[in-house]
Parts: structure tokens; sequence; C-alpha cells
DNA sequence: CTTAATGTTGTCTG
DNA sequence: CCAGACAACATTAA
């Protein structure tokens, strides 16, 4: 589920335990492999929490602790989650999906849901193999992540999807950016004009900042179209579903150029 | 019953 | 070397 927007909602939910120290940690094995067999957290203290991208990280004394939720993960402490200002609600919270807690030496418990167990804990993730957060975007930054001015052919949403370019934005975000961009997702994204990269830039600012305030990545004017049948919700015509950078794609092709 | 799902990573192929 | 396609991960909801 989450995308920068959720992912910034868990770190907020978590700022109050900065300060706490770790007193235990059950880990379930395949989430927390990326720890090494003993724990290096326990009577640690929560130095800061951050976040890059659609990555977690919690400073440690010695070492940093990234936590990324991929598809299902969710975070919650002391059962609350953050998703009580959000939108999206996950499915009644099941005891047995929690993969991660976090007992601190206060008595709360940071604790990570996850379904599908697709979520991953990192012991010092390497944070330059994300590009800059799409929260602090430049021209100089889409410049460089859209390969502006070179002969690349790669579709403009795959270039915004790729985490290594820009990092925070997922599916959801990306087609909700392009559809009010009015930009066509599977355009060269080298090829996109002045004026265009302009349009782009500000739009990524709107829709994380709107989105981000009506609850999250899937309040967009898009969602209640993204379905086989969906029609647009400016022009009313039938929604184009295509796969553009892997991922489920769904396009205008009236108002998106 | 079948299909697709807000993500990442690795493998294979052209 | 690059891009695209696909599977894998484990579970749910439509």
């Amino acid at each position: 589920m989450p995308e920068l927007l959720e992912v910034e909602a868990y770190r907020q939910l978590l700022l109050p335990t900065i300060g706490a120290r770790i007193l235990r940690v059950e880990a379930d094995n395949l989430v927390c492999s990326g720890l090494p067999g003993r724990c290096p957290c326990e009577g640690q203290q929560i130095l800061g929490i951050r976040r890059k991208g659609k990555l977690l990280l919690f400073d440690l004394a010695d070492h940093v602790v990234g936590l990324h939720a991929r598809m299902t993960g969710s975070v919650l402490l002391d059962g609350t989650s953050a998703f009580a200002k959000l939108r999206y609600a996950p499915t009644v919270s099941n005891e047995a999906f929690v993969r991660l807690r976090v007992h601190l030496e206060d008595g709360r418990v940071i604790a990570l849901h996850d379904p599908r167990r697709l979520a991953r804990v990192t012991l010092d993730p390497d944070e330059e193999a994300l590009g800059p957060d799409a929260t602090t975007v430049t021209t100089e930054i889409l410049q460089r992540a859209l390969e502006i001015g070179t002969h690349s052919k790669v579709a403009l949403k795959a270039r915004l999807l790729d985490q290594s370019r820009l990092s925070g934005l997922g599916n959801l975000l990306v087609d909700e950016i392009c559809f009010q961009a009015h930009l066509d997702p599977a355009r060269p994204a080298a090829l996109l004009t002045d004026n265009e990269l302009f349009t782009l830039i500000a739009q990524i600012g709107t829709t994380l900042r709107e989105l981000g305030a009506r609850g999250g990545s899937d309040t967009g004017a898009l969602q209640d179209a993204r379905h086989a049948g969906g029609c647009c919700p400016n022009c009313g015509v039938l929604l184009t579903r295509s796969t553009v950078g892997g991922r489920t794609t769904y396009a205008c092709r009236n108002e998106q150029q």
C-alpha cells in the first residue's frame, strides 16, 4: 500500500518514540532476515526517525535500521494505525500478521503488520541507492531523472517510478500526477519540452500536497475509475488500461498527451 | 473460481 | 549494456 505519503504518516505516528530505549525485539525471520543473528537494537535508544522515499529509517547510536513496507506493510504504535487519519484502512488488523514487535522500555510497542510478508527490515541500508526524495524535487533533479535531452525512449512513468532516480512515488501517485499534468505516461521521458517539465514539477508538488491533506495515495481523482470500464472523471471517455514501466496504468487518451 | 493488487528484486530474452 | 517481460514473495477482495 504505502507510497511516500503513507510512509510519512508512519513516521509522524512514530516521532513521539524518539528518545525511547528499545527493550526487546520480536522479529519474523523472513521480514527481518536483513538483521544479523543477534539484533543490535536491544538496549539502544531511538535517536531519530527519518524517511527517504518509501524507506523509513531509525537512527540508533551505532546503526541505522531501515524498514520498507513494500506492498502490504503498515506500522502501528500501541495498536494504533497511522491509517487512522488516512482513507485507506487495512482489513481488520490481525495479530497473526504482526511480523515485528519493538517493545520500548516505557511499555509502548511499535509493530509492523504485514499479511503478505513482503516488508523488509535491513541493517544499515544503502541510502545512496535511492534518488532524492520526491518532496525535494527540483528542475535539475527532474531533468536528470528523465534524461531530458538524451535519445532514451524510456517511458515517463517508468522514470518517475525508478526509485534510484527519484524516490517515493508509487503506481497510484504517478498515474495521478500524469493525469493532472495532462501527460501520457507512455511518452518517452527524455522528449518532454521545457513547458511540460515545468508543468510536471508543479504537479508533483500539488499532488503530494493535496493527496497528503486528503488522506493518502488512493484519494486521487483517478482512483474511483481505476478498474476495467472506468471513465475519465473530467471528460467521461473510457480510460485506457495498459502496462507501463511494468505496472498497470490508467490514462485518458483524450486529455493526456 | 479467477484475477489483480499502492513494491522490489532477480532472471531471462531480445 | 539497455529495456521489457515475467516470476516470486503470501494473502485478500472483487
